[in-house]
RNA sequence: CGGAGUAUAGUGUAAUGGUAGCACGAGUCGUUUGGGACGAUUUAGUCAGAGUUCAAAUCUCUGUACUCCGACCA
């Protein structure tokens, strides 16, 4: 390709509101441009790394067994609702009708259809298990996109949906998809993390995100010491421990308390105690059936909105009780009590650690003291629904909190969907039986922008050569015949070749090749010729040497 | 969705209610050619609509878009 025609220009200055990294290299160096906030134009020299990441992508799903399909990009909206799915996703999912009033969705994954497809047949045990994939445009209506390619409402996914006789047959194929991810983003120069996550709207039981450590990212989560546990922030346990074991239970009485204490601080100002010694109460309300959910933990810890709703089997049902809601029940905020109100009590696991709670009841100038689990209170659940945080313990190793950018996913999603949607095989000994299934997603651009991200310097994009837009960046510094003859020997030996063939100042060129970042960059000018030949330099490396150019030839291949 | 902010040429920026300017970019001509050259010349802009005013980029209102924080999400 002659650079003098390619499409897509390099600009040098950092366009307003342009933050992240990836995004402002990937802008600069004409790989995207913005549509709209979250919906982007891929140049072809975006594209073909896009391309590129791809078909690492598709080589190893190929491998793995898995077989390329494609459904439709407008789903009909009938099939979410049979896995009520226009409820739970219904913030992030886009529907339209066409000129019949026929309803559908924009897919944002594609479950429920891979399921009709599947049903439409009449598959035997002897059929499964198969795992089918495809790459296609998601649309997710995310209530704010950003750092540029990294959080987008349109982007194209590799979605894979495995068919199981059973666990067992499943979990092969979850392992097997796991050391596919794994290889997928090595190949693409990402080490990534493999850390246990929630499965959300996705449903299933369990599940695990490809994770690569970056700043940019929003996946917190932990890792153990000894590196033998890691777990997203949503899920993450921890090791509870006794606050006060030693202390002597109190009997519960009503203490008289100043009306300035309000808030934790004030209340460990007051009492001369850590937050770890009162009592919290943090009200949800559930937006289908308006009840109120009033979660009791430890006053040092926050409430893991994830572990409640999935716990409580609540997925995507909860928001933060309004001041309203609190009315509704005769308190306002900071004023919740820990029993009485109409509204089911959870607890945290942590209540069942702590000797004489301060807190609970707490009215205008006086509040419990002295309070304990069990004997005072009980909620209705108790259960673990606390985060967990930077320095707790886990099996008695320090976890440690990270970062990063999700970049995979796999799930396991059992017989979630097929109960649903009642999609079964004939088994062995005759019956119909549901099947047992999986799914596998990789957002493409993320991957892209993750790779941006974490292979630049000061001057540029540093892209591994797996998923280089070119392999190598031939410039002429003068000597255009000569060059001209070059580039079409690298051409004819096959090598993916940008020739900067413009008419520009060689520091210009220089600047554009280390901006674009391909693994290696080839001049052609007088100086080289005199040496005997062309200089080859890396792109990580400061010195190139000079080489001749069939040893140029020889060393791209 | 809640809060805040911004909107001037392809990009970055200026103009306190009074001539829309500068730099980069792009075009043309010439010189130049190993780390974003130089000269000449050209090009292109006030988000949309309404209002106030002799006069609006500037003030007011409405809309739209974008950014940031939060919520949400994967």
């Amino acid at each position: 390709m002659k650079q003098s025609q390619l499409f897509g220009k390099t600009i040098k200055e950092v366009p307003t509101g342009v933050s992240a990294k990836n995004h402002e290299l990937l802008y600069r160096g004409g790989f995207i441009r913005e549509s709209v906030a979250g919906r982007y134009y891929f140049l072809p020299l975006g594209m073909r790394v896009h391309e590129k990441i791809m078909k690492i992508i598709e080589c190893e799903m190929e491998k793995a067994g898995a077989q390329k399909i494609l459904t439709p990009t407008l789903h009909q909206l009938d099939l979410w609702r049979e896995t009520n799915r226009t409820d739970t996703a219904g913030f992030e999912l886009m529907t339209l009708k066409d000129r019949r009033g026929a309803e559908f969705a924009l897919g944002g994954t594609a479950e429920e259809m891979i399921v009709d497809m599947v049903r439409k047949f009449n598959i035997s045990y002897k059929d499964l298990p198969f795992n089918v994939y495809q790459f296609s445009n998601k649309f997710r209506d995310e209530l704010r996109a950003k750092g540029g390619l990294l959080r987008v409402r349109e982007f194209i996914m590799k979605d894979a949906y495995s068919f199981h006789v059973d666990n067992k047959d499943f979990e092969r194929e979850y392992k097997l998809m796991w050391k596919t991810y794994s290889t997928i983003f090595t190949k693409c120069g990402l080490e990534t993390h493999v850390v246990a996550a929630d499965n959300g709207y996705i449903g299933g039981e369990y599940c695990h995100e490809f994770v690569t450590e970056s700043e940019v990212g929003e996946s917190d989560f932990f890792v153990s010491k000894d590196g033998k546990y890691c777990a997203h922030e949503d899920v993450a346990e921890f090791d509870h421990v006794d606050i006060n074991p030693d202390d002597e239970l109190k009997e519960m009485e009503i203490a008289q308390q100043p009306e300035w204490v309000q808030t934790m601080e004030d209340n460990e100002k007051h009492y001369k105690l850590p937050s770890n010694r009162f009592l919290k109460n943090v009200v949800y309300k559930n937006t289908l059936t308006d009840e109120l959910i009033i979660i009791v933990i430890r006053g040092d810890l926050e409430v893991n909105k994830t572990k409640v709703e999935s716990k409580l089997q609540l997925v995507g049902q909860l928001e933060a009780a309004t001041d309203e809601d609190l009315e509704k029940i005769g308190t306002k905020s900071g004023w919740v009590h820990s029993w009485g109100h109409d509204a089911k009590y959870v607890g945290d696991l942590s209540l069942k650690g702590v000797k004489n709670f301060i807190g609970g009841q707490k009215e205008k100038d006086t509040d419990t003291i002295n309070v304990n689990y069990g004997r005072d209170f009980e909620c209705e659940v108790i259960d673990d629904f606390a985060v967990a945080q930077d320095g707790f313990t886990k099996d008695g190793q320090k976890l440690i909190a990270k970062k990063g950018v999700e970049v995979g996913n796999i799930f396991q999603l059992g017989y979630h969907y097929s109960k649903l949607m009642n999609a079964t095989f004939r088994s062995k000994t005759g019956d119909d039986e549901f099947y047992y299934m999986g799914c596998y997603g990789i957002g493409v651009g993320r991957t892209m922008a993750t790779i941006a991200e974490i292979h630049h310097d000061e001057n540029g994009i540093m892209w591994p050569e797996s998923v280089a837009p070119f392999h190598v960046h031939l410039i002429n510094i003068g000597e255009e015949e000569k060059t001209q003859e070059t580039y079409e020997q690298l051409q004819d030996a096959g090598i993916e070749v940008l020739w900067d063939d413009r008419d520009m100042r060689p520091g210009q060129k220089f600047a554009d090749a280390d901006l674009i970042g391909c693994p290696y960059r080839a001049v052609v000018s007088s100086r080289s010729l005199e040496n005997g030949g062309i200089e080859l330099k890396s792109r990580t490396q400061k010195e190139g040497e000079i080489i001749s150019v069939e040893k140029l030839i020889e060393q791209m291949k």
